[in-house]
Formats: structure tokens, sequence, C-alpha cells
DNA sequence: AAGTTTTTATGCGATCTGGTACAAAAAAAG
DNA sequence: CTTTTTTTGTACCAGATCGCATAAAAACTT
């Protein structure tokens, strides 16, 4: 951890040729492009393209079409990670913080410049989790920490007395993790950020009784 | 409707070379290798395999690859309305009526033979919906239709009070709807059936009140 | 200035992919 | 039996795709 997230800038220079990318950048880049057409659907010149390395530096740099592929599906979880746990820690009570929490998920559904394309997980990853058991495990894992954040947000409400003492925590963490998925799937199918919070808004009131 | 489902035996026979397959059985198993590795990840040459047609034939009997995929599409959903409104219209209370939904939903999610697929349209569309405009609208009106499917069956447990009369059958409905979309999901990245059947038992129950 | 190291850039080869042209096959019709 | 009609099966084409081999470039080291 914390090895180049910040330029150090009086760091010893490498030996060779400089690079003429910056590796973190690029793999956004590309994480871009399978965002938008799946993995099946982009090619590495796709990639090339869009991160303006040429193949041979992106196998050198990142490893063949599948490890980039799963090097971006590590970065979206840590992105959505980042933002879910700020949403998570803000304070406030549960409904608030339940909205906090779709609102900060649509803002990475709806991050895409021009079009909108949802979750990476749910609108890439899904498919190909079938068939590919490195990817099905890293999605699975993925789940399970969000499903384990609203357990954990639940059973704290309980206890501090806004949901009632029958309440179920995991069965309001499994239709809390439920909403986030159908949020996720129905960006990607059209439905606008408008009525996706609406929907949001909905599913959280139900959820806090 | 009802032109050529059963055959009929009676029926004139068509001029020239028989057809060496069945054309429902060979868009399904079409549909099969789409639903294991999606529309990008399947080739012509798979479908070829998958059904013992040769490409020629394939494009004779159902267009080309993109045709092939939306006409499996359209019969997913057709399926799979026939097994939700089959377990909306058996009867039951609420309850019952979700489960027996959920079940249904299940049923299709693992039916694959070694391979659990989960749902078509979540495991497959999903991702092509984002720069398929045709795929897009008809997963939308798909949804749409479940959603109103759901929000129906609210609407009369409110009248029947089963629901306390404040309920809301929309937010009902697209909780309802957003446990379907995580049971897909879940499928798909691994969880077992017992575990999915469990949750849908949570989720109906919170739902339920 | 010459050598070393690392990256970039071009290009080649093998395979895959989607589509189609064309001949052979299988049936009914005359 | 010949013709007509429709489907099948083989083969081919053009382009995409991926990986790699190799040369050129750009830095540091001595």
């Amino acid at each position: 951890m914390r090895s180049g997230t910040k330029k150090d800038g009086n760091e010893k220079r490498p030996r060779g040729r400089p690079r003429a990318y910056d590796p973190e950048t690029a793999l956004r880049q590309a994480a871009e492009v399978f965002w938008k057409t799946g993995y099946s659907g982009t090619s590495l010149d796709d990639i090339s393209a869009a991160t303006g390395m040429n193949r041979p530096s992106l196998r050198a740099a990142f490893g063949d079409k599948h490890e980039i592929y799963v090097k971006a599906l590590n970065d979206y979880w840590e992105l959505k990670f980042a933002a879910l746990d700020k949403a998570f820690g803000s304070g406030g009570g549960l409904f608030e913080t339940l909205t906090r929490v779709y609102d900060a998920a649509l803002s990475i559904y709806f991050s895409g410049g021009d079009q909108v394309l949802g979750c990476f997980v749910v609108g890439t990853a899904i498919t190909e989790t079938a068939g590919d058991p490195e990817i099905q495990s890293i999605v699975a894992e993925g789940f399970h920490n969000i499903d384990a954040d609203f357990e954990a947000r639940f059973k704290l409400a309980r206890a501090a007395g806004e949901l009632k003492q029958g309440a179920d925590p995991k069965a309001l963490a499994l239709l809390a993790s439920a909403t986030m998925h159908t949020l996720a799937i129905r960006a990607r199918a059209g439905t606008s950020r408008n009525e996706l919070r609406k929907l949001a808004h909905k599913a959280a009131s139900v959820i806090c009784g």
C-alpha cells in the first residue's frame, strides 16, 4: 500500500527510457472501455486506442487482456468501497445514511461522460462470472463486503432504537444490497438518475419501516 | 400465435429439401450458448456447434448474430413471463405468492445442466444495453412488466387487508423486483440455490411486514 | 562519447470471426 | 424422369484479434 499513489518528486529516476504514460490513468482509461463494451466486447486495440499505449507496452505494463480486466475490476471495487465507506461513515440517522449510500452509488453509475454505464461489476463482470472462477470470486467477495457493511449499520440502528427490536439486520441488509443491485441494473437499462433517486428513496423508506 | 407450436402431422409438406433441424430447439440451443458466454463472447461457430447447423443455415433461419440474440432474448422473456404468470396466478396469500414467484425464478436461474447461469437478461443482456438501444428497450420493457405484476399483486393484498392501508404498492413492488434482481446476480456469482431460497424468504418476510 | 537499461514503435504470423458464393442434396411438382 | 424449389455443406474472402520478435528511441552510467 502507498507505494506510488502520490508523485514523490524526489524519487530516483529509473535507469531506462521513461514511460510515456501514467500507469494509473492508463488503467483507468482501460477500465472505461471495459465498462462500456464489456470484457469480451473489448479488444486490445480498443484499449490501445483509449490509453494511447501500443499493445507491447500494454502487455509489459499490465499483462494480457484478462490481467488488465482483473486489475480494472479490483480498482473498481476499491473505488466503490471508498465511496461507500465515506457514505456509511458520515453520521446521521439510518434513513439519511441509506440515501447517502445510494446517492454515492448513483454518482458512480452515472459517472460516464456521455453514456450511462451503471455498475462496472453488474454491467460487465457478472457476464464473465459464469466460466471464470477468478472473476467470480472477486465479485462474490465484493458483494459479501457490502452485505456486511449494511448489516453492521442495521445492527447499530437496532441498538440505537431506530429499528424495532424484532428487526432482522441480515434480512434488511439483503434488501439494502438488493436495492443497490436494482439501481445498478436499471441505470444501465436506461432509467434516469432522478427516477432512480426516487426509487432508492422509496426503498429506503420501506426498509426503515 | 399457435402456428407451429405443436406438430400438426397433417400439414402439407413444403416444396424443397426438408430442414434437418427443428427451429425452436435450435434457437433454444443457441440461447444456451449466449446464456453461458454472453453476446460478445459467443461466436457463430459456437452457435453452429451447439445447434449442429452450419453458418449459412443459421443465417437463413434466424438472420445474423444480432438477430439470433434478439430472438433468444425475446424467447427468454416469454419463458420467464409464463413462469411468473403461473406463480402469480396460483392463489394463496401474499407471502406464499412471493415465495412461489422467487422459486419460479430460481428454477430458471438454475436450469443450466452443469453450470449455474442465473438470469439470461441480467447475466448477458445488461452488458449489451450500453451501446445497443434495441436490446436496451427490450430489457427495460420486460422489467416494467414485472414491476407492474408485483404492484398489481400488492394492490390486491392491500385491498384484502394483507397489508396495512398505508402500504405503498409501488414501493413494495420495487423492492420485490430488486429481490429478484439480486437473486439473478447472486446466482451467477456463485451463491447456492439453498442460500438464495433463504434470502428470498427473508426478503419476502420483510416486504410483507 | 560509448555502453547499459528500459521503454516505445513497427510489423509479422497464426488464428478467429462474420459473412457469403456456389455446388450438391433432398424433396415435391409436372 | 425431368424440372423446380428449398436446404445443406464446403470453401473462400476480408477483416479483426492476439501475441511476439525485433528495431528504434530515450534515459542513466561510466
